[in-house]
DNA sequence: ATAAAATACGACGCATTATTCGTATTCAGC
DNA sequence: GCTGAATACGAATAATGCGTCGTATTTTAT
């Protein structure tokens, strides 16, 4: 994921005007893009949003949906390199897995606040760009692989499939913190009792299976 | 929410004929409207593939907008009724915690197996449309309601925010199943495995208060 | 200062699309 | 079978949008 790709047919800015031109008519891009769709949206809005002319959003995206792909690209490769950081930073191999599980909830609801209604038209609206789909599972794939790492490194957690347990659990960090994001009203100072809640319900999930390994499966009536 | 609200400027179908027609275009829009988004849909392609000439389609739904709109009323109505009428249904008070955990599960998974793509195109793409976010507002709240209903007819459940708890088991339920019916591949004997993996879940969070009630709260360093 | 390159502009051409409307066909009731 | 209403049709119209291009302005380098 080297920072440089020749992905352009345009010319690519070189001057510190042109560099602004492009940022204003990315930004302007997200903004119409999230509010409108990306069908709906027009060069034209864009264009006006950010301050140019037409003519210049051509001169260095060949076409609106070159707009997209940079737009998400982007954002898949600073949402990785952030979480990333995130995740490498301090000393997370000491923490309790209590402590663990809060730090994870703290950073997804950080990553969710950077672009939320970005991250919402590029992944929730039907996907029109594989380059961009790809690019998030590949980044997806990593965390898992994280998250699984850290589950095994701790001895109460105990588990079957280890693959499924990190698929549920960054599920239900996805969702939540996402949910909490752009759903719940956040009087600033619900944070805490909200990411208590959700270190609550994943530990209870984790440690779970300490207590009771291999429960006898349950024949279900369907 | 009766069924009939005068909602058109245009005629209502009152033959059988046309109430085919009135079907298929709706049947054509949510493929279409699905597939390419609303933006880039085009009433053409929707009234082609539905098998009908433009005009028809016109003289129904005066405009595109209003095509999505009942397609989404119809589709929250339905998704609503359903829901509704699964928990009515059987003894769901006779049950235990986790078993009624497991029937919620189970339910919430075939709800989303009734049209997961149209449920994308109209709450996952930036909605265009207050009134169906509106309807489907009412509904998530009647279904919270009696979430929170449940929790607290079971003794084993004692919460601090009983409207907390239930918002993220709705939320949990809600993106786990999404998950599961959309993006994980599900060769038939999974399905048992997911729900008691959830089920799991959803159990050890509803009971984990139970043994260490109000714990001390952890100062939290961020 | 001057030339060459980069950047900005925005009206215009061309294609696509939403919506209409006059006409043709089918249906319901008598 | 006749008649008016309902339904279906699809070419035509009006609107809208993508992308281009000739020109004007600014920057860089000599």
């Amino acid at each position: 994921m080297g920072k440089s790709r020749a992905r352009s047919t345009r010319k690519q800015p070189s001057q510190e005007r042109s560099r602004q031109t492009v940022a204003a008519i990315l930004q302007a891009a997200t903004h119409v893009f999230s509010s409108e769709g990306y069908g709906a949206a027009t060069t034209a809005r864009i264009a006006e949003r950010a301050g140019v002319a037409v003519g210049s959003l051509y001169q260095f995206f060949s076409n609106k949906e070159e707009l997209l792909l940079a737009l998400g690209l982007k954002h898949v490769e600073e949402s990785h390199a952030w979480i990333e950081h995130a995740l490498d930073d301090e000393a997370l191999g000491g923490l309790s897995l209590e402590e663990l599980v809060r730090t994870l909830t703290w950073k997804m609801i950080e990553l969710h606040q950077r672009e939320p209604t970005l991250h919402r038209l590029l992944f929730q609206e039907v996907p029109r760009q594989q380059l961009i789909t790809e690019a998030k599972a590949a980044s997806d794939r990593a965390l898992l692989r994280r998250f699984e790492l850290m589950l095994r490194s701790h001895p109460e957690v105990r588990v079957r499939d280890p693959r499924l347990t990190a698929a549920l659990v960054g599920q239900v960090l996805e969702s939540l913190t996402h949910w909490f994001v752009l759903e719940a009203k956040e009087p600033s100072g619900e944070r805490g009792a909200f990411v208590g809640e959700v270190t609550l319900l994943l530990c209870a999930y984790l440690s779970a299976r300490a207590g009771r390994k291999s429960r006898p499966p349950r024949a279900d009536t369907a």
